[in-house]
DNA sequence: TTGTATGCGTTATCAA
DNA sequence: TTGATAACGCATACAA
């Protein structure tokens, strides 16, 4: 391994001129330093990184995670990957410092505030699609910290890059998914979060745009469960009560719980297909009974680590990093036999 | 943070006392060792990764890696799994050195006997199932070499843990899904890879176990590729021909190219199922041509990453550490719309 | 423009 | 049984 050290005594200069040289910082003869680039090329110098991660130990970046709170159980594996990889970049100065609030831009518009207060160098936050929310988001950008958004993107909000899935694409599947597993007639009842949420209508869309194309299919019901499982519950009982004739469920969010209660009660000896997206517990849970079919995983450790790991290095080396807008997760389809 | 020095200062004793203490070397008196164990334990203190990373710089173990030839492309992702980890671990003194051989098992012998000139402190592989391959693993385990297989098992080799897939479930997963994806009678073609290999006759076992016991399901035809593309081609041809019932046809192991293009020829106008493992690019590429129906993937990154995850903590602190005999790897069903 | 000195946290060596 | 000190590779403040 080439040291710094190394190359100060072949070029005959110091280590400190070598540092200067390498880091591109001036005040060093282009003469000489072009000599030390030269024999630092020669060499394949590297910097080892657990000297780098020693010298840059007092916590240079602050970092803020705003996502949505426990009772939503999906961010606790993104909130895991966070961790994950925070611990890994923790001794590179790496802090990280997250909140989980309510479903509200109130409660978000707070959070900011209160990673602000503590002065972070950058926030990722899962963004409330609300124009104050936007707005407020836009400001801080403006003032130089950089937003990266994660599971869910904001239209209009100037961040570095999205971090999750392609809801669009994942609907799709989803009905790609229930095309492969069904056949002849198909009257199908779709179960919406909330159409107020981007990502949410996405789904529906490529699902829709998805089995439109094929005369199978019928959308013979459309409702929004609000990602509230009683809510759910009673549409899907309601659904299942006015549309005997359903034998294909689609949840494109959450309420997954209360909607396969409903199913256990008032589909009693229909055969019904049921996909879903994610695998938090309840749906786990519901899988493992046959209620549900299959479910469409999008990896959210990953989003969650991967999210990081680009906050750090655009705050670390922002110059040599080229960021990319969009970063989509894997899908991953589960079915009881492969959970 | 609390460090040696903090912890130093207030027990009123040196750093290298410390040191004595906190990594159970002796010359300390009992008194002190106390002491300084109680303040440790009152702050919390957690070894700083990057002091001891460059501290311990001088590579204390070299970890030989074996798995299969280039010919196999499966095993590129898997390599890819052991570089990235390999990297991350590279600070701690970890080294690699990976060889690629031959499925035979003399080039798997010579590849053992290179690592050992080499110096490694132990063997990470993916064993040919072969009496004397496995002789001589367990030879080199009594040297105090521990192995750690990759992959694919071996019996009665005393390795400390197995890295891979569970070859039963994800035959029996495979069977399930070929149940959700299909309706009516289905006569099913299956094509193994190689009886001899141990992985290969378990999923086959765990795949025809599972529709056995349903009565939609002949299995009209079970075939060996040896995991030859040629091979397969010309069996499954052969079995499109001999058997024009078959509407399902199922690859246990490699060899899916071959089988595929015969499908292309040999199975135009039928409506067949085809359910694969893995998503090597040639599989990729049928499952864009809709070909194969579904393919069932195995993490194969994650293989590579956690083997030598597991062998360096092994070998760094064998004492701390619980091992488990078997890690399996989370399956993970793609079709065309999330490859 | 360049060189020197110091510190980051841990481990290891030598001295007491 | 303990303490003092050097070393690992890099960054940086300060001196020349």
């Amino acid at each position: 391994m080439t040291t710094i050290k190394e190359i100060a005594r072949l070029s005959g200069v110091s280590r400190g001129t070598v540092d200067r040289v390498l880091n591109n910082r001036d005040g060093v003869s282009e003469e000489t330093a072009e000599r030390v680039r030269t024999i630092a090329k020669q060499l394949g110098y590297k910097p080892n990184k657990a000297g780098v991660a020693l010298a840059a130990q007092k916590n240079k970046y602050l970092i803020g995670i705003i996502v949505f709170s426990r009772k939503n159980p999906f961010f606790d594996k993104v909130i895991e990957g966070f961790l994950e990889r925070a611990e890994e970049l923790a001794f590179f100065g790496c802090e990280v410092t997250v909140k989980r609030v309510a479903y509200h831009p109130e409660a978000q518009m707070s959070a900011i505030e209160a990673c602000l207060d503590e002065g972070v160098h950058g926030i990722i936050i899962t963004p409330y699609n609300d124009t104050k929310v936007c707005d407020k988001l836009n400001e801080i950008i403006d003032k130089g910290i950089p937003v990266i958004t994660v599971n869910s993107d904001a239209e209009n909000v100037r961040r570095i890059a999205y971090v999750g899935s392609d809801y669009y694409n994942s609907g799709a599947a989803a009905g790609a998914l229930m095309q492969l597993m069904t056949h002849d007639k198909v009257n199908i009842g779709v179960i919406l979060g909330d159409r107020n949420i981007l990502c949410h209508s996405k789904r529906e869309a490529g699902f829709i745009d998805r089995l439109c194309e094929d005369a199978r299919f019928d959308i013979v019901s459309v409702k929004e469960n609000y990602d509230d499982d009683l809510k759910s519950y009673d549409i899907v009982s309601e659904m299942l009560k006015t549309h005997p004739e359903i034998n294909g469920l689609y949840f494109t969010a959450a309420g997954v719980y209360g909607g396969c209660k409903a199913i256990q009660e008032s589909g009693i000896g229909r055969d019904i297909r049921v996909i879903t997206h994610d695998d938090v517990p309840t749906t786990i849970d519901m899988l493992d009974k046959g209620i549900i079919t299959a479910t469409i995983c999008q990896d959210p450790m990953w989003q969650g680590a991967r999210s990081l790991e680009l906050m750090f290095n655009y705050l670390s080396s922002p110059e040599e990093m080229q960021i990319r807008g969009y970063y989509y997760a894997e899908l991953n389809i589960k079915i009881r036999e492969t959970k």
